[in-house]
DNA sequence: TAAAAAATTTAGACTAACCTAAAAATATAT
DNA sequence: ATATATTTTTAGGTTAGTCTAAATTTTTTA
């Protein structure tokens, strides 16, 4: 059987909020996550449940079963390659991607996603840094880290975000900071935790905590 | 405003069937097309006429208004694109695209068309030779023979089909023909219609009335 | 041109996905 | 440990798009 638009959406976010340890996902994040009311949430999970897609009892959270975690991660697949699509092809900013991606992870056929696969090379991350899961469904996130956690003289090279806000990606760019940007930490102020970083060996600039939260960057 | 999916659907249907000289649609007919129930046509209709999408008076058949045409045009303009970068790009057949293309269609976003039918090259015609509405929604339909108009000892140039069947265009890829073939008339049965064709200077071959009345060809 | 046939519309219902308001269950705090 | 606050569910409704069956209008035919 097929699942709809919206049933994927609650599928997705399920994942997303349940994250790598499948944590139990509450009511009213999801309400949250679907700009719904939690009764709409709760009509929709008795629904997910009855077709095997999630594992719920009443008051208790959810988390996905195989079955719905299967559904997610392609429906992620898809997301992540037209976003690539996207950028790479039609050349929209990595800031733009995002709603429209939205829409065409919904387009159902296999081969079509596996044809879009082969004509972007199989690509590995999306324009954010975030890993494609493969036609089989493994998804494997790498454990990158998050700036906060790197120490003043390291170099670390740029590979993510957290943070999908277009305001946030558009902040990125205007500092000049980009995925496979060299990130060397000068210097970190005691009492904002702000850091100076410097930029490719170029020019160095102030960080707020709240932006370096929300880069992830990997050693060496 | 927005329109729904199901109402892009209503408009495009009534374009084609209006034909070029905006002719009077029937419920039936399109009840036919939408696969639904004329009593759900009929509902539709009515909210379409409201929303100024459609001339309508009761028992009368619809027609489209003009800014329903408008409307209808730019979801034409978006198959066809995605149909050429569904052949062009993916690397389907074109006996395969249709589907997908129909879900395509009403992804909302005009940025995403125009840059898109950038990356294509701007082309002028689909991969079924159907012509591509220009962004400011003109769409010229090239005034092509059928087959069966054309006599004996005629050489003319494939231009497109008016069947979109799968089942139709791959017994044209079986026969050798294409958009672009060169076709000469050899023989004409006087009992069924059926002609005799040659392909490109090569094979030739016999085309039932069928088949030749949904070939598309232009005299050179 | 009246009767029969066909096409269309109306009436009343259904499902998916949402809503508000109220009730029930769980969590928190004194 | 009980009262209060929070979260979640239930109950009952709404809208878009569909349906069937019945009523109405238009068209065809004799």
């Amino acid at each position: 059987m097929q699942n709809s638009f919206t049933e994927e959406n609650y599928l997705k976010i399920i994942h997303a909020l349940s994250g790598r340890d499948g944590v139990e996902v509450s009511t009213n994040a999801l309400a949250e996550s679907t700009s719904t009311r939690a009764a709409s949430v709760t009509d929709m999970l008795r629904k997910l449940a009855d077709k095997g897609l999630i594992h719920y009892k009443k008051y208790q959270g959810v988390t996905l079963t195989d079955s719905g975690e299967k559904v997610a991660i392609k429906v992620i697949r898809k997301h992540r390659l037209w976003e690539v699509f996207l950028v790479e092809k039609l050349g929209f900013g990595w800031d733009e991607v995002h709603d429209i991606a939205e829409e065409l992870e919904h387009i159902p056929s296999e081969v079509l996603v596996e044809k879009l696969d082969a004509f972007l090379g199989h690509p590995k991350f999306d324009p954010h840094g975030d890993p494609i899961p493969d036609a089989k469904g493994n998804l494997t996130e790498p454990d990158y880290l998050i700036l906060t956690d790197v120490h003043v003289g390291e170099k670390v090279l740029m590979m993510g975000v957290l943070d999908h806000a277009p305001s946030f990606l558009q902040h990125l760019d205007r500092s000049g900071i980009t995925l496979g940007s060299v990130l060397e930490v000068r210097e970190i102020n005691e009492y904002d935790k702000s850091a100076s970083v410097q930029i490719n060996g170029g020019p160095t600039l102030f960080i707020s905590l709240e932006v370096s939260k929300n880069l992830l960057v990997q050693r060496r």
